[in-house]
DNA sequence: AAGTAAATTGTCACATTTGACAATTTATTC
DNA sequence: GAATAAATTGTCAAATGTGACAATTTACTT
């Protein structure tokens, strides 16, 4: 009975549009108007679907993470087949922009505003503890002699590398810095 | 004649206040209101000073940059006396947080919104770009044997380690994320 | 075709942000 | 103390952002 609800769809598609305008213009620049032109919407089904605007960047938060975690987690299961250290750095620092390229923008954005979200910031701060451990799982096993504790520097540094090479993507760097940093993070597995 | 001119410290009282906004909410988040109160001034003067919102922006990333190059060649000069392995880690991953630390979350706020500001957007990269070379010319001062191309790879990859950890600081990581810095840190200085 | 649940649009009031300019106050020089 | 240059404050209009709710349209069920 009753028109069929396109809740779900609706919400994934504005968190979509949200998440494009935090990449573009920051967390605190992205108004609800901005969000709704993206989307191809009226600013009214924003608060329709998904509340006021602190409801929409709770949403977005919840969801970056949650992608975040599945895909990290679905790559990392592949590296089953090939070399994992090749798979490691292709995943950390990727040569040709996919889709988590914009990703890590969006969580820099939340990064920066956390001071005004205190669950966002938690949100986020355990997803880059459980990513670096998770990382630090993956040099282990390829390199299981090595100390647990010499894996976990080696992760951090790791994804310092790879979290900075993409917040650093507005600057639009020359491609030499991106192979740079794909080198160095080859050395430091291989090093391990 | 007439009343004597504040206009330069004025100015500079005002892209202070600019900044510490910057790094608390964000370049967008930034109101002139905020502005005015962190100065302690009245809105109107900032308009007197320094012109409109984006003449502001403007400001503030040529004052931060200029700031920024006069710290990192002064801390660099200063590395002719002691250890200048254990230096350049101090400069680049401090232990605790002195003048600088603030400032690169000023960084990363105008690097978030340089898609708006391509004037910024270039001053930003023009200064990273620099500041990696002369990473890049410590480590051969340091290990005069080892190949130019090498000290700039490992200078990038010490310069996202060290951006990298202080972007994060919203976060407020434990200490051992730092710790662990630190000692990637040595390590790539050491096996350089 | 009637009923109904949900989508979608429209609109109003309120607060915030910004830009511009006029008016006033203050300190210095002659 | 008169003239003057600059600081400082005050005010107003325009634009934008936000929250809340009413009204309408759409698609499905029976």
């Amino acid at each position: 009975m009753g028109r069929p609800s396109l809740a779900e769809q609706r919400k994934a598609e504005i968190l979509d549009a949200f998440g494009r305008c935090v990449a573009r213009f920051g967390l605190e620049g992205s108004t609800l108007e901005h969000i709704a032109e993206e989307a191809g919407m009226k600013r009214s089904i924003l608060r329709h679907y998904l509340g006021n605007r602190d409801d929409l960047v709770h949403s977005l938060a919840r969801k970056v993470i949650a992608d975040y975690r599945g895909i990290t987690e679905s790559s990392l299961d592949t590296f089953r087949d090939g070399n994992r250290s090749t798979n490691l750095v292709d995943f950390l620092l990727p040569t040709q922009a996919f889709g988590s390229t914009e990703q890590l923008l969006i969580l820099e954005g939340l990064i920066g505003a956390s001071g005004k979200y205190p669950r966002v910031m938690k949100l986020v701060r355990g997803y880059v503890e459980d990513f670096v451990d998770l990382v630090a799982q993956q040099l282990k096993l390829i390199s299981p002699e090595t100390a647990r504790s010499r894996c976990w520097d080696t992760a951090y540094a790791l994804v310092c590398i790879s979290f900075n090479q993409e917040s650093l993507q507005p600057l639009k760097l020359e491609p030499k810095y991106l192979k740079a940093a794909r080198k160095m993070a080859r050395d430091l597995i291989k090093n391990i």
